[in-house]
RNA sequence: GUGCGUUUAGCUCAGCUGGAUAGAGCGUUUGGCUACGGACCAAAAGGUCGGGGGUUCGAAUCCUCUAACGCACGCCA
């Protein structure tokens, strides 16, 4: 359905037409003085070159043309040229009761629905995950629902790195350490184990230690890259350990992203596209595309264009060895082949913009995608600390996501218990420990995504974890607040079905409603503009809006039946709305807290 | 050195396509509790939007110069 500021426009656009001006000039904003008025239009001044004439004439002229409009309750020129407008009540209530009987409240379906592949620049196997990839996994699953919801096919894929040195490392470590393993035994020829060898916690272990080792001596580093040399032509053993390494890292990823409420559709790997470099290498060769410059294989991306130097997409290494380059231009021939994709999305620190630059550049160049497949890359910023720089552990360590998220958790059961005392109604042990999961992953996942996800921001627990201001637990505790609310109604032995909005009567009310209707444009931007954090402010809005009209309206002791129905029927589409955008968010709401 | 990004209230951040008095939250000060959940609401104080110049009737927003900080710049990922 149209969007509402459209709506309003059209009707001012058709009142600047009769005026005799260019409908185009009529274009009408939200207000910036919400004091005076709801909406405004500023075409009058725009159009005072053009036509000669003060602007405050226009808007005069124009204000007259809509003295018998159905949308404006009031129509003001002000000096020099403003026209202030206030909307009629029942205006806006036809506007919200469409949008409830409208699939996802009114938003416009795409007429051609895109297929989008999210990568969600993967973290590596059998190393812990860390505060590093909470953004990625944050981020790239909000943008993944949001393009969902607006109508398009999305494929999350998680990407994992696991095909490099470190597994060679690894299986290095594990060689010195079991040497009588039978996955070193290169005549064997029957069924491995089923069991790994290992746990979790010893992988995360052994990794860092064969790296330190292989910094330092010099054979241990040879005999590693011997042993992915090994790996990656395929020797039975190595492959088996290999595919052991993976599960139990995959088990082990599963859980800890199962917590964080974020789902991948694909759990490939650069593994996956191995066997695919040979043919594309000569692919590109063969075309031409490639060549040799200073010992390795390049692909020479600069544009006439360029303000600065691009450096080429290397393809393979003067040693003749695949890099990360070549990994991801394969992962994106594959991509094309198997799902044919019109956008891929790349989430990634965006210290990696120009490394994506060029590969975006080579893709496109050597034709492995069509000319109109959308390469996005979206970088975000780093997390930091209260003092601004990368976020430490006391210690000074890089923190393990798992601590991390322990942390907010006993944080905030500390909250809820506290809170729940000083209430009248108890919660047992085991619902506390439920909500403040919930609530928990709200304050971390509004945290993160009401800041714009290129800038750096600051991990500030103490103010994420806060029930009151602009976090997710406030947003949280108004969903709440409406569920008591309706859930009394219900008591009352009222149905919410049978509710009818009504005209407004106050001004909270109105400027709920107002808010309300916002929906579908703000749902649009943040999903063009693949920007969660719209949805955070607008979330942040219609809660401030619904406190405020509560505090001002006895919903439940209401006499006139009509009235009451009309506000409960408010709160529930305010309900619905907020669950609708948290869901986006990645986070839900608890019954209580 | 080149390129990119950031710079808005004491702190953390918004600011849509240029519009009126630059907005929130936290913190500070003040008022409102017979609680439909006060985890709230109402209000005050607090800013030469890094600095200079320009375009415009009108600039935090567009152009240009400049400063500070951060990041990236072929064989890492």
């Amino acid at each position: 359905m149209d969007k509402i500021l459209d709506m309003i426009s059209e009707e001012m656009q058709q009142a600047f037409e009769q005026a005799g001006y260019d409908r185009e000039l009529g274009r009408v904003t939200l207000s910036n003085r919400p004091d005076l008025c709801e909406f405004q239009c500023n075409g009058a001044m725009a159009g005072a070159k053009k036509y000669k004439k003060a602007p405050i004439m226009i808007a005069d002229e124009v204000a007259q043309k809509l003295d018998r409009t159905q949308v404006f309750s009031e129509v003001t020129a002000i000096a020099p040229g403003f026209l202030n407008l206030k909307i009629k009540p029942e205006f806006i209530t036809a506007y919200l009761t469409k949008m409830r009987k409208e699939d996802k409240f009114g938003l416009d379906m795409p007429e051609k629905p895109e297929k989008i592949i999210v990568d969600y620049g993967g973290p590596n196997v059998a190393k812990p995950l860390h505060v590093g990839h909470l953004r990625s996994a944050i981020i790239g699953e909000s943008i993944k629902r949001i393009c969902r919801f607006s109508g398009h096919e999305v494929i999350g894929d998680i990407h994992l790195g696991d095909w490099g040195l470190p597994m060679g490392l690894i299986i290095t470590e594990l060689k010195e350490r079991q040497p009588g393993l039978i996955y070193f035994d290169e005549g064997f020829e029957g069924e491995y184990p089923k069991e790994p060898p290992f746990t979790i916690s010893e992988l995360e272990e052994i990794y860092p230690t064969a790296s330190g080792k292989s910094k330092e001596d010099a054979a241990y580093k040879e005999a590693a890259m011997n042993a992915t040399f090994k790996l990656q032509s395929g020797v039975r053993g190595y492959r088996a350990l290999w595919k052991h390494i993976l599960d139990v890292s995959v088990e082990d990823l599963k859980k800890n992203y199962q917590n964080l409420n974020v789902e991948f559709d694909l759990w490939k790997g650069e593994s996956d596209v191995h066997d695919l470099i040979p043919g594309m290498v000569r692919y590109m060769k063969e075309e031409g595309y490639a060549k040799i410059s200073e010992g390795a294989l390049v692909v020479d991306v600069k544009e006439e264009t360029d303000t600065k130097e691009i450096p080429p997409c290397m393809i393979l290494k003067s040693d003749g060895a695949a890099l990360y380059h070549t990994t991801d231009l394969a992962t994106i021939m594959d991509r094309m082949k198997t799902y044919e994709p019109d956008r891929l999305i790349y989430l990634t620190d965006k210290r990696q913009e120009l490394y994506f630059e060029q590969v975006f550049r080579c893709a496109r160049k050597t034709k492995l995608v069509n000319d109109d497949t959308k390469l996005i890359h979206i970088g975000f910023g780093t997390m930091n600390g209260k003092d601004g720089k990368p976020y430490k552990t006391r210690q000074g360590g890089v923190p393990r996501l798992e601590n991390l998220i322990a942390e907010i958790n006993e944080e905030m059961l500390r909250k809820i218990k506290e809170n729940s005392e000083s209430k009248k109604y108890e919660i047992e042990e085991k619902e506390a420990a439920e909500i403040s999961r919930i609530v928990a992953l709200a304050a971390i996942k509004y945290g993160d995504l009401s800041n714009q996800a290129s800038k750096d921001y600051i991990f500030d627990i103490d103010r994420f974890t806060s029930f009151e201001g602009d976090t997710g637990p406030y947003i949280l505790y108004t969903v709440v607040r409406i569920k008591s609310i309706l859930n009394k109604y219900q008591e009352q032995g009222k149905a919410l079905e049978d509710a009818a909005l009504q005209d407004a009567a106050g001004e909270p009310e109105k400027a709920l409603m107002l808010e309300i209707a916002k929906f579908n444009a703000v749902m649009q931007s943040a999903a063009e503009e693949a920007a969660p954090h719209k949805l955070c402010a607008y979330i942040y809005e219609i809660a401030n809006a619904f406190n405020r009209f509560y505090h001002e309206t006895k919903i439940l002791s209401e006499e006139d039946p009509q009235k009451q129905a009309g506000w409960i029927a408010l709160l529930v589409l305010a309900k619905e709305i907020l669950e609708t955008c948290i869901e986006l968010l990645g986070f839900s709401a608890p019954e209580r807290m």
